[in-house]
DNA sequence: TTTGCAATGAGTGGATCCACTCATTTTTAT
DNA sequence: ATAAAAATGAGTGGATCCACTCATTGCAAA
């Protein structure tokens, strides 16, 4: 259901494992290294969405990790999250400060680490989909739109993205069959039907006008 | 050097002011709110690079305040930062986990607080670069164009308008195989691949470059 | 606590889009 | 005039979208 990939680079083994059987019962593919060398090595062929890395290696450290992996301008933006015991608020500001999006300290439990992960796919679901403001001049009325719950919006807002529903589906973390009826109701509240209207109609609702009242009603709601 | 735009959403005045000071020393740009609506006004009208937040605040809390800002689509990337007094663990979860790009508690020194503002304004560099990329990948895409044949623009045209194959079909005086055929290699030709990618191009060429010449001339072939 | 709405998920059926292949006719170019 | 390219049309299969209905769960307001 869900394709994103981890990476995970830890050195113990029966952790590594435990964090990968964890991560994979989530539904994400997972695929993990004992050592940096090999995690980076790793990182360049199947270039996952979530990097978790420990910071006591063997070899080289996970500081080390980071900051080769960081300089691969062939990577797509990828999160890098440091999992480790090393828990003190020097250490943390260090890994924060090296750019890293998150720092969780052992021990953890596993909702604080697939929460974690899926904050940072939101987030690089956002990064990827923003588009830069275009102005248009295309018309739309809005009153019907008010009508909409915040699901529906949610859902909009990811059309207007361009996403399909087998994507929006996988970013928001519930079923195709759950989109496709949030889809059916939208279009039945903006009195759309045929083919594309839908989506033809949330593209020519993205390009509207900055500040627009709707736009900001949406975004605001779009998420939790 | 640096004209990086901080806005800071905080309560207590004297902790207002002293952080603006140590944030205007290091030389950025820096605006301040004592309140989540004022903040998020702010935010609306000035777009900054980072907005650093409290969470216990007058009105709505930090929670809200990055909730309602998180995705305002006319807002380009922005890092936000929660620095609170609220230091449990659950709290920093909680914090990171709505998407939070760091979590400063207090009390903190200002090399905390500068490392992290840079940190984070690296990561937004990056993201900056690797977007503009995307971006010529779509002008890459445009110039494809002119591959395309006149019928092939033909219909490019009518799905820009945002007709279906049948109507298309019935407006060009073919049969709805022809149209479909021209559908598939237009987007051989454009390198689409997916359900809704050529209406979704179409309508993104059609908005995006509105005085396009290209546009102009296939206008004018499809109407005689 | 109960009622109602929102959100999620499943089932079914039809229409459309997408991606191949193949064939015939027309236009264009050498 | 002959070859190449374009335009038209058909067949097939798969994936997705659209439009219904129905059921379960969760939350929030009455």
């Amino acid at each position: 259901m869900n394709d994103s990939l981890i990476l995970i680079i830890e050195d113990e083994q029966a952790l590594r494992e435990n964090i990968s059987e964890i991560i994979a019962h989530y539904g994400f593919r997972v695929i993990s290294a004992p050592a940096g060398e090999e995690g980076i090595q790793m990182a360049l062929e199947h270039t996952p969405d979530i990097i978790i890395c420990d910071i006591m290696l063997p070899g080289i450290d996970g500081f080390d990790v980071f900051s080769r992996i960081k300089q691969i301008p062939q990577l797509p933006p990828t999160a890098f999250i440091f999992l480790t015991a090393k828990s003190t608020r020097a250490d943390t500001r260090t890994g924060m400060n090296m750019g890293a999006d998150d720092y969780l300290t052992k021990p953890f439990t596993k909702e604080e680490l697939i929460n974690s992960i899926k904050a940072r796919l939101e987030k690089l679901s956002e990064i990827n989909g923003y588009q830069s403001k275009q102005d248009a001049s295309i018309e739309v009325t809005f009153d019907k739109i008010t009508n909409l719950t915040k699901a529906e919006r949610r859902v909009l807002n990811q059309i207007a993205e361009g996403f399909t529903t087998p994507q929006i589906a996988q970013k928001l973390f519930v079923s195709k069959k759950t989109i496709e009826n949030h889809r059916v109701n939208i279009s039945r509240k903006l009195d759309l039907s045929g083919p594309n209207s839908l989506i033809s109609f949330a593209l020519r609702l993205k390009v509207q006008k900055p500040g627009n009242q709707f736009l900001n009603d949406l975004a605001s709601i779009s998420t939790h």
